[in-house]
DNA sequence: GTTACAATTGAAACAAGTTATCAATAAGCA
DNA sequence: TGCTTATTGATAACTTGTTTCAATTGTAAC
C-alpha cells in the first residue's frame, strides 16, 4: 500500500493541486480497511480539515477514483460506498460480515476478458469485477457455517 | 430471451402479484436493448399505464432485480441505469458507443471466482462483472480505430 | 517573501434516488 | 361476487449527487 506521500505524489504528477480537502479525503480512506460512504468520509475528514465541504468530498472522490487512489464500491442496492485503491484496475473482495475490502489484481481476469471480447466481438475497454462474501475472519467466527 | 409471459410467470412463482405497474416496467425493459434510467422507464411506462408512480418504478426495479428479471448497470459515475436481465447472475457487456447491453453467462468466471476464493481465503457468495467497451457495430462504424 | 492567476473550495440551490406513510385500489383466491 | 391482503400512488422527508458562483487557496514566477 502506498504511503500518503506517495499518493500525494500521484496527484502532483497528474497536474492537480495538493489541497487540504484532498489530503483529508485521502487520509480518511487510508485509515480504514473497509468501505465508507461519502457522509462518513466528510465527517471524518472534517476532523482533519474543519471547513471540508460536502461537495468537495464528492469532487475529491471522483478525482481520486480517476487516478486510481480511491474507488467506488458497487452493490446490489447502489454504489454509495468508497474505498481506497492501490491500483486503477484493481478488483475487490468485499466482506459482507465485517465490511473489510480486499483488493486484488487479476491477471486471470485479463485473459478471460480477452476471451470474452473475442467471443462476443466486443472491444473491452474497461472491466469491473467485485466479489462479495465472507472473509477468513468472519468464516472462522461463523463456525464454518458458510458454504 | 424470455417472453413477457415467462417473466410474469417468474413473478407469480415467487409469490408476487402481477400488477399493471410491474408489467409496465417489465415491458419497457423488454423493449430496449440498452440501459435506461428510472425517469425514462417511468415516462415510457406511463404510456402503458398512465397512473404509474415514480416510487412504484423504483419498487418494481428492486423486486425485478432480486428475481433476475432486471438489473442495475454499474458505471464509474454511479449505477442509475437499469437493463433487462435474463439470468440472476448474468454479466454485462455495455457498449459505450450505442449503449447496447449484452448479457452473458460465464462459466469461466465461476472457475476464476473459485480460484480467487481459495487464494484469498474468501467465501464468495456473489459476484459482479461488467465490461465496458465497443460492440461490433460501433467498431465497424469507427473504422477499426479501436485498440 | 510577495504577487498573480487559475484551480479549487464551500455554501446554497437544485436534481435524482430512496424511504416512509397511508388511504385507496386492485390482484387473486375461495 | 366478496374478502383479504398485497400493492399502489401521492406526498413528504431524507439522502445522495450535481451545478453555480463568489471567495479562497495552492503554487509558480519573480
Amino acid at each position: 500500500m502506498r504511503t500518503l506521500e506517495q499518493q500525494v505524489q500521484v496527484l502532483r504528477a497528474a497536474g492537480y493541486r495538493v489541497t487540504q480537502s484532498r489530503v483529508a479525503v485521502l487520509t480518511v480512506l487510508a485509515e480504514t480497511d473497509g468501505v465508507l460512504d461519502a457522509a462518513t468520509i466528510c465527517a471524518a475528514g472534517r476532523e482533519l480539515h474543519p471547513k471540508l465541504g460536502r461537495v468537495s468530498v464528492y469532487r475529491a472522490l471522483e478525482l481520486l477514483a480517476e487516478l486510481g487512489l480511491a474507488r467506488r464500491v458497487h452493490g446490489a442496492n447502489g454504489c454509495r460506498s468508497y474505498a481506497r485503491a492501490n491500483w486503477q484496475e484493481g478488483h475487490y473482495l468485499v466482506c459482507q460480515g465485517c465490511g473489510q475490502v480486499q483488493e486484488f489484481p487479476c491477471d486471470g481476469l485479463d485473459r478471460l476478458v480477452e476471451q470474452l471480447g473475442r467471443e462476443y466481438r466486443f472491444a473491452v475497454r474497461h472491466h469491473l469485477l467485485q466479489l462479495e462474501g465472507l472473509c477468513a475472519g468472519c468464516l472462522d467466527a461463523d463456525g464454518g457455517s458458510a458454504s
